[in-house]
DNA sequence: GGGCCCGCAGGG
DNA sequence: CCCTGCGGGCCC
């Protein structure tokens, strides 16, 4: 068992617990505090002359020898050490980049000691990690770590207590430590993941896989927030909200379970990392996307964002306090204001807070990068880190002058934070001394047993009086007004969210735009193969319009993809979505046909307007139990087996119809892509539009390049306007 | 980096 | 339907 001293809270980091003042030991060499009872052997009295903690005095017994089989690992050892270190010295990447990296790096060092025994694993592990991402002071692996720039690591409390000191230079090799980073020392997160993955080598049980440390890329979701005709002209400032990917309603209290996350199937992770508030939007963490606190006066408060908009704002990870809404003027159409021009009050928003405190529901808290002053904050995006309860809540006049509403946080989530490299999440933990606490008016506290509770028999917080019921519930009985995706089948969504831009099927070998489309490699490649490159004018400062640069464009928006396909990279992370939801899709099929439920699945199945609009020609009501299911709840099995569909003489006549319009596709293509479109022919229609399209181009494209080839002008196509290729501003074409 | 401006979403 | 809001892009 380790033996770890208080933290900066003056928490046990062994039991988590508080012990007063005489149950604690100063170290006389580094002055840590240490909890007594928690030394081996504990302690009973405080000694009477110098006492040396473990860390400054390891008892004779501690240096083990490495063993001989781990000295065969010592080039897998530098060579796991030595990527780590280049990924945190890259400065091209974002933190959840490096922590991304970093995790895969583990990862492949832990699949491959998967093949070594245990204790050989364990002993590696520790190994790597011990002399390389401790901290320089206290030697522990790194609690909360911090990372100067010249890639020393330290605890963050270590290292604030170093600065506190007047040290100017790092502990370690005595480079200088910048000021900012002194006064503002941020949590290095890929560091947290590396020790956590270390950690978990070396501590949890053998059998139990270790839950991947997520974080989620932009690219890799499959819709994004879209751009109004009416809010075009600033892009993503002005944009409205894309789906809703979770089907929890918005006014659900508590984590994002994996029940409700229908397209990952894994909930809202503590950890997940998104780009912006748009995106946090997205995943139900946080749902305005400007305010700080999402709640409702009569109801109570769901979740709030710390964004550094409120200054009077303290952070402590697992413990913070927040500001209420509001007491400012936001006239001249303003949003914020970090003026404060009159009190807050305890209503709206700040009400729904007091409703959460009073009745101790859990709420979602999500950190961004805009707050500058917590070491808790990411580098980049908005974070989730998990479930809060508010303990108490009050007035006080704000740094401002101005009486703010205050609220005390204190974490209660199942999921370690971010933060710290604990396998486990928060257990009860005393509430801390909030020295404002005397100044404070309208002071409130929960009288009642919270709703959300430490479960002392199962070991986990949880409900324990039953959560509020949603009063935003839709007629489909659950999920999010706009997430009405619980009604398609995988196999639908599969269709829906990740089909190609290009021939509509299910992506394979995904490419992502930066734009937001995706393609099949094959399918984006051949469009633009055969093609010369295309130059276009490009704007520089408004009037010279005199530069040419080649430009590739999206199929679908007419982004520039230029860069993409310079260098092609399949969105693996994508693919394995994608997998993994066609294998769940063929595991249902299987299990509905053993159940010989087709039928019952195919009323069951609620389809989307379009599909709605066949009505009664739809193929889905072919009632013949005894034939194979045409057109079941899984389209893609179908590609792969029977590619006809049955249609009625109405259907059919539409179906030629369509054939003759469009003579470029053959017949039994357009069979198989009606299967795809779930028998839809308006869905079908409005596909070969666009491939139409894109072939009429290719066609033009061909013919002029070959002409202008004969006029020597080196190949180089100049696009006109009016060509399908939209001009990159609208605000140049005026003149 | 600061000021400015805007659409959107949701509460009431 | 009005008011509010811990955003975000652009311009200077």
């Amino acid at each position: 068992m380790a033996e770890l001293p208080c933290d900066a809270d003056g928490m046990c980091m062994v039991c988590k617990i508080v012990p007063e003042d005489t149950q604690v030991v100063l170290c006389n060499s580094c002055a840590s505090p240490w909890h007594m009872a928690c030394l081996h052997p504990p302690m009973v009295e405080v000694p009477a002359g110098d006492w040396s903690c473990p860390d400054c005095e390891p008892s004779s017994a501690a240096p083990a020898a490495v063993p001989v089989s781990c000295i065969n690992h010592m080039d897998d050892k530098n060579n796991i050490l030595s990527q780590i270190r280049a990924v945190q010295a890259d400065g091209s990447l974002t933190e959840q980049e490096k922590a991304q990296r970093c995790q895969s790096i583990m990862n492949r060092a832990g699949t491959k000691l998967d093949n070594d025994i245990e204790g050989k694993k364990k002993q590696k592990m520790l190994e790597i990690f011990d002399e390389n991402l401790n901290c320089i002071f206290c030697m522990q692996l790194a609690d909360r770590p911090v990372t100067t720039p010249c890639g020393h690591n330290f605890c963050l409390r270590c290292f604030q207590r170093w600065v506190s000191q007047g040290k100017k230079n790092c502990g370690k090799c005595r480079a200088p430590i910048p000021s900012r980073m002194a006064s503002q020392p941020r949590i290095n997160s890929a560091l947290v993941v590396a020790i956590r993955m270390a950690k978990s080598s070396t501590m949890v049980p053998s059998n139990g896989p270790v839950k991947p440390y997520v974080y989620i890329q932009n690219q890799d979701r499959p819709d994004k927030c879209f751009t109004t005709e009416r809010a075009k002209k600033s892009g993503k400032a002005n944009a409205a909200s894309g789906k809703i990917f979770v089907t929890v309603p918005p006014d659900h209290f508590g984590p994002i379970t994996a029940e409700n996350d229908p397209i990952r199937g894994q909930g809202v992770l503590v950890g997940e990392t998104w780009e912006d508030r748009m995106e946090c939007r997205q995943w139900g963490a946080h749902l305005p996307h400007v305010a700080g606190i999402a709640g409702q006066s009569d109801y109570g408060a769901q979740s709030v964002a710390l964004s550094g908009g409120y200054e009077d704002d303290e952070d402590h990870g697992e413990w913070f306090l927040y500001t209420g809404s509001g007491g400012r003027d936001l006239s001249g159409n303003k949003r914020t204001n970090d003026k404060q021009s009159f009190d807050q009050k305890f209503d709206k928003s700040n009400l729904a807070l007091k409703v959460s405190c009073k009745k101790g529901y859990p709420v979602r808290v999500v950190r961004s990068h805009k707050e500058k002053r917590s070491s808790y904050a990411p580098e980049t995006g908005v974070r989730y880190d998990g479930v809060y309860r508010i303990e108490k809540c009050w007035r006080k006049p704000g740094i401002q002058g101005f009486k703010v509403c205050r609220y005390l946080f204190v974490r209660c989530d199942n999921e370690p934070a971010p933060w710290t490299s604990d396998q486990v999440g928060d257990r009860p933990r005393p509430l801390p001394e909030i020295s404002e606490l005397k100044d404070a008016i309208d002071l409130t506290e929960r009288k009642v047993q919270p709703a959300w509770d430490w479960k002392e028999e199962e070991g986990v917080w949880g409900w324990v009086t039953s959560p509020p019921i949603s009063r935003k519930i839709d007629e489909n009985g659950s999920g999010h007004k706009c997430g009405s995706r619980k009604s398609l089948t995988i196999g639908q969504r599969l269709l829906k969210e990740f089909g190609c831009g290009l021939c509509k099927k299910v992506l394979s070998l995904p490419l992502s735009t930066p734009c937001g489309h995706n393609f099949c490699k094959p399918c984006l490649e051949s469009t633009f193969s055969g093609q010369k490159d295309i130059r276009e004018r490009v704007g520089v400062g408004g009037r010279s319009l005199r530069t040419q640069k080649v430009v590739k464009r999206c199929p679908t928006c007419q982004g520039d993809i230029t860069e993409l396909l310079l260098n092609p990279q399949v969105n693996r992370q994508m693919e394995d979505v994608i997998q993994s939801l066609k294998q769940r899709a063929d595991d249902n099929s299987d299990e509905e046909k053993e159940n010989g439920e087709e039928a019952e699945m195919r009323e069951a199945i609620v389809v989307d307007e379009k599909a709605e609009d066949v009505g009664d020609e739809s193929p889905r009501e072919n009632s013949n139990r005894d034939s194979k299911p045409v057109q079941d709840s899984n389209p893609l099995e179908q590609r792969n087996g029977d590619t006809k569909l049955k249609m009625d003489s109405l259907k059919e006549e539409q179906f030629s119809k369509i054939c003759a319009r469009y003579p470029d596709f053959s017949e039994d293509l357009l069979r198989s892509m009606i299967v795809d479109q779930d028998g839809d022919l308006e869905e079908l229609e409005g596909m070969l539009k666009v491939l139409q399209k894109e072939e009429n181009k290719r066609r033009r494209k061909t013919s002029q390049v070959s002409k202008k080839c004969n006029e020597s002008n080196g190949g180089i196509l100049v696009v006109e306007e009016g060509e399908g290729i939209a001009p990159k501003k609208q605000k140049n074409q005026d003149e």
